[in-house]
DNA sequence: TTGAAAGCGCTAACAT
DNA sequence: ATGTTAGCGCTTTCAA
């Protein structure tokens, strides 16, 4: 007699049951071979070893879970994972969790907070060991509440000490302002900010800091120009052309991808960059030292920013852990898409 | 009186007992507003949703697959997630598995068999809905053996029928095929392949389609030029080294991110690109239309592969699921780093 | 050194 | 329309 549950799939894999089957022993023993080696006799544990091996025994990660154990499984929220900066974070997120025996689940909101509601509810159900995200800025409360359900939540790129949370961030203030100085040291006076379609406090703390270099060195305050929605091509034409019209002498770019988008459609207008017009990007992914003429750009130690926010998510077990806000420092890269300012009617 | 259990932890999520008690009605009501709500009378329902709201209720995932419902995490386990081409693909993947609601556990191996035992086996003890992995090559009858207990596994960039598993693939034969055809077209006789440090299936066949083409074209064969181990930047001055010694005037690299530092290293030798030496990468990651000079590349659709791994995983479900074999075909895109043969002696 | 048994949160078959 | 119950694979007391 075959029952239904053997029919619906020939493959099945062996629990400790199995194997305490196969072995001649109890389950509990399995356990103890598994969790607590030392207390089971020789000759048995190697009978349980090899009864693993025979039956291709493979641990129960949701029924340890269940049981209360920490999961293994570690969320990280991004506004997408198949952009350079979140790749790389991901990546330096993935290099520290791994060391600890933990998985990454990537996830993409695309700045959508119904889109990131969604991913956020489906990640919390897995009760994973905790959540890092780059927050859209619209759920901050269900972040909150996730936390204190029991998930914890470590934010990244966050207005500082917006919750009661871990966190990661960078200096965004500093980074506009070095982007800022470093233009006005090269006799830039007018100058614009392109920022994306979305109004995020990250890329508001870089221009306010732009606009405080600028304002301290007497020069006009900066000349914001918001990238038009739809795809990165358009909105960046468009940006362009209000670029000239204003007839800045440089410009600073939400981040490298639109910083490189921007300095493609200056040349293809004729601009030359940097002997017309002088552009910095921010981020410094990879690819920026690459391009052709290489970016110049604020850094941000991009896989630094993952390993941190790993450690914290996972120093969050520790039962005396308090809430701790991490703040790196960018730092600019000078390269060659600024360049002196060019004498007016030359 | 407080307990133990209480006193470990002031959060506890609550699950359906806890709606239950609130609602004042069985567990089995909740559970039928959650699966089969047309059952539950109206007035109950309401109750029930209002006390989950009131207790916060998150369904457990484990719970779910313990019981043995199907997973929402799918495994995908690639070379290197920060490099553009495995995290757009990772992308794709993620947007197919979004729509079946289901989360990508992102995992990288470095090309290291001992890393992708590791993982695998960490990914297998989730019970994941299954395993998306571009292989080493090292670990293949392990995979198999991860398929055979029940985890259905799907193959990227694997040797064509290596295992009896579902596949996606790119046929990589024509894909250097085309690259050696371009430059055979250009007037170019001495071409050589820059090949990474280790020796994969996917690389080997692009070099035999590139061997096949100058084969036809009565062209010497390829010159082969291996990557030093270590890091891109070494590797790439060696190889370029050697490149120069030959007196090759095209160079056909196994992808993209090595042909624009083989671009970078000739260039610093004073060797123009594509007026000395022509270029050819693989891919067509994104950047890869944005460095100077724009790179001729061979293009795979990247995010189509992710989503027909996806596609193939989520069918495994399907009771009469036979495994299955997809192959994409590569695409030429000529842009500037390829030119015509310069006139010997010029 | 080993085994028996309870229970984690849920689903599904069955009973009411 | 609602409730009772067994059990998924594991850990963890406690007993033998």
């Amino acid at each position: 007699m075959v029952d239904a549950a053997q029919h619906r799939s020939a493959v099945r894999r062996s629990g400790m049951r199995d194997v305490a089957r196969a072995a001649g022993v109890s389950i509990s023993t399995v356990a103890n071979v598994l969790n607590n080696p030392a207390v089971v006799a020789d000759a048995t544990r190697r009978r349980v070893e090899e009864a693993m091996a025979a039956v291709g025994f493979v641990r129960s990660g949701p029924a340890r879970q269940l049981r209360g154990l920490p999961s293994r499984l570690v969320g990280s929220v991004t506004l997408d994972q198949a952009n350079p900066f979140y790749a790389e974070l991901n990546r330096g997120i993935e290099d520290r969790l791994d060391e600890a025996g933990c998985l990454v689940l990537a996830c993409s909101t695309d700045l959508e907070p119904d889109k990131e509601r969604r991913v956020l509810r489906l990640l919390e159900e897995q009760s994973p060991r905790g959540i890092i995200v780059t927050p859209t800025g619209e759920n901050l409360d269900e972040l909150q509440a996730i936390a204190r359900r029991g998930t914890p939540v470590v934010l990244l790129d966050a207005p500082r000490g917006a919750l009661d949370l871990c966190a990661v961030t960078v200096d965004h203030v500093t980074g506009g302002r070095l982007a800022g100085e470093h233009l006005l040291a090269l006799g830039h006076l007018r100058i614009a900010f392109v920022s994306g379609t979305w109004d995020v406090p990250p890329v508001r703390e870089r221009l306010e800091g732009l606009r405080r270099a600028m304002a301290e060195h007497g020069a006009a305050p900066p000349i914001e120009v918001r990238m038009a929605p739809g795809d990165l091509f358009r909105g960046t034409e468009e940006a362009v052309v209000a670029l000239l019209a204003l007839e800045a002498s440089a410009v600073v770019c939400l981040n490298d991808i639109t910083a490189v988008a921007v300095v493609r459609a200056l040349e293809r207008r004729g601009v030359r960059v940097p002997a017309d017009v002088s552009v910095v990007g921010y981020d410094d992914v990879p690819f920026a030292a690459h391009v052709r003429p290489a970016l110049t750009t604020v850094r941000r130690p991009i896989r630094d920013l993952g390993r941190a926010a790993a450690d914290l998510l996972l120093a969050e077990l520790i039962p005396t852990h308090r809430h701790e806000e991490l703040t790196f420092a960018p730092e600019l890269v000078a390269r060659a898409t600024t360049s002196r300012r060019p004498m007016p009617g030359t």
